[in-house]
RNA sequence: GCUGCUAUAGUGUAGGGGCCAAUCAUGCCGGCCUUUCACGCCGGCGACUGGGGUUCGAAUCCCCAUAGCAGCACCA
């Protein structure tokens, strides 16, 4: 049968078939949520302050945020601060500098440092129903149990036990390292990881900023205990989550609770910068980085620096997904996603490198108006005056006969010897199309701006127009080189980030 | 070692038994437009990891292999 006739008998013998398979349309964006109530969902970003934010919670952050801006309801920032060891107090101010600049639809800010209580008075109900026992094993000794699936011998404990050792634990009897919580939950469960983790430890020292404590949950029981309470009803995270997901459904089965839906995207390597916050540390102590918004960073400090928007990170992590395949991050799909935002906007300048200073014979004075972006004659234009002399960039020049500086004139190029001679050759730009000749930026003797343009392969000096000074903090397009971001204007000098082409 | 997840063009992604000689984006190549090698427009290149099985029919379901990744912390 031919399609045609295969549908005609399918009309014939089942019509509703048909039906559904004609709506499959694609949409742009994420994968419709399942279960997603009248009031929308609730999702949670929620870091630890113990460094800056960098590409990877980019994309943790957008996919939650995409959901609850699709769906309305709750989005929920939740900063995972009960490990006093990798807490520090100027993170917590970084962490919401970059929260701000990633424009999250953020509802409400919880800390989990606030809700100790909250995580002992659930701990003592999980002793008291059977659920958890205090562990005062070594451990080592208990890690060789239960990879051996032997029980240790705090597992027989009765709750009353349990809650005794819980309530000595939280009067500050033990030391750190020698007494722990822990879930039971089957010590020959054939995942080793699944094997009674453990939920609380006491940590002496230093103290934490935000709270005077000793006992600290860790993140499988405040995370389950805190997902439930607040409400959650969608899970974004990483694949490095996957066993947590599976631990934490224990805790969920011991208090009757329903879990969340859980989607774990597959990790995303990416190459060309820094991501690890001891490399990071490390590399700004010894001055290898001037700090954190260093641009060989993978910070969205840096990103930000660079030029790069948060609405481009954002398309280019929602065109990525939540797929649980493992990726690469490609900077060329960053780059087009910048580039479609900035390119209508961002005013166009010349840039010469390598300057080399050119006089012009018998060439008239005149001003040239390059507009700032032809593609918004709104814009307007630049004001370049040309007074018989200009900066011409060494390597176009050296390469050429004759050349046509942009909005100027035609220059036909001779060499006396080894020495260039520049004379005029007129106006006509049909006759520059005709000669081949280049149409290549330049500057004004007396109106050019030192520039430092940054770039992957190192530092380019060169000249700017003045103009490009008020754009301090924009992108800029330097004509036939790229975007770039202006990052500093001093007195005398420019210095510039480049982005991409 | 044990447990689990994944596998579509260079990169990212869609497709979850027949509409797939496979979508879209990006990239690359060619052309057009253009006083930027930008933007825009037109055309082209490029992929279902391998092997078995189920089925009339498999990118899609099952098994095995291979590869990658994750977890097995008193971190998150």
């Amino acid at each position: 049968m031919t399609p045609d006739e295969r549908r005609g008998r399918l009309e014939e013998l089942a019509p509703e078939l048909l039906e559904k398979k004609e709506k499959k349309k694609r949409e742009a964006g994420l994968r419709p949520l399942a279960h997603v109530g009248p009031e929308g969902v609730v999702m949670r970003f929620a870091p630890n302050p113990s460094g800056p934010l960098h590409i990877g919670h980019a994309r943790a952050s957008f996919l939650n945020d995409y959901y609850v801006r699709e769906y309305g309801g709750k989005y929920i920032l939740r900063i995972e601060d009960t490990d006093p060891k990798r807490v520090r107090e100027e993170n917590y101010r970084m962490l919401l500098e970059d929260i701000e600049w990633l424009g999250l639809e953020i509802s409400d800010i919880v800390y989990q440092s606030d809700r100790l209580d909250i995580y002992y008075e659930y701990c003592e109900k999980l002793i008291g129903i059977g659920g958890a026992y205090v562990c005062t094993c070594d451990a080592e000794v208990f890690r060789e149990k239960k990879n051996a699936k032997v029980a240790c011998p705090c597992r027989d404990h009765e709750p009353e036990e349990n809650l005794r050792l819980w309530r000595a634990m939280r009067a500050g009897d033990y030391a750190e390292g020698t007494i722990t919580v822990r879930v039971k939950t089957d010590i020959t469960h054939p995942d080793p990881a699944m094997r009674d983790f453990s939920i609380f430890r006491i940590v002496d020292a230093p103290p934490h900023p935000r709270c005077d404590a000793r006992v600290y949950p860790l993140m499988n029981f405040s995370v389950a205990v805190d997902d439930h309470l607040l409400g959650m009803t969608h899970v974004i995270r990483g694949k490095d989550h996957i066993a947590n997901t599976r631990r934490q459904q224990f805790i969920y089965e011991y208090f009757g609770w329903p879990m969340p839906e859980y989607f774990h995207y597959g990790r995303m390597s990416i190459e060309g910068v820094v991501l690890s916050t001891s490399a990071m540390k490390e590399g700004i102590s010894q001055g290898a980085y001037t700090g954190w918004d260093d641009v060989h960073l993978g910070t969205l400090k840096a990103i930000a620096r660079r030029g790069f928007s948060a609405e481009a990170v954002r398309n280019a992590m929602i065109d990525i997904g939540i797929g649980q395949t493992d990726i690469s991050f490609s900077w060329e799909n960053l780059f087009a996603a910048n580039k479609a935002l900035v390119d209508p906007i961002a005013p166009r300048y010349f840039f010469v490198g390598d300057p080399v200073s050119c006089t012009i014979g018998g060439a008239p004075g005149m001003v040239a108006t390059p507009c700032l972006n032809p593609n918004d004659p709104a814009a307007g234009c630049r004001h370049l005056p040309f007074t018989g002399t200009l900066y011409a960039p060494g390597e176009e020049i050296t390469t050429a006969r004759m050349v046509r500086f942009k909005d100027l004139f035609n220059v036909r190029i001779d060499y006396d010897g080894a020495t260039p001679v520049f004379t005029y050759a007129g106006s006509s730009l049909e006759e520059a199309r005709r000669e081949h000749a280049p149409i290549i930026q330049w500057l004004p003797k007396d109106a050019a701006v030192q520039c430092t343009l940054h770039t992957p392969d190192g530092p380019v000096s060169g000249l700017c127009e003045p103009g490009v000074c008020g754009e301090q903090g924009k992108v800029v397009q330097f004509e036939r080189i790229g975007f770039a971001r202006v990052d500093e204007v001093t007195e005398h000098h420019v210095s510039a980030y480049f982005a991409h082409r």
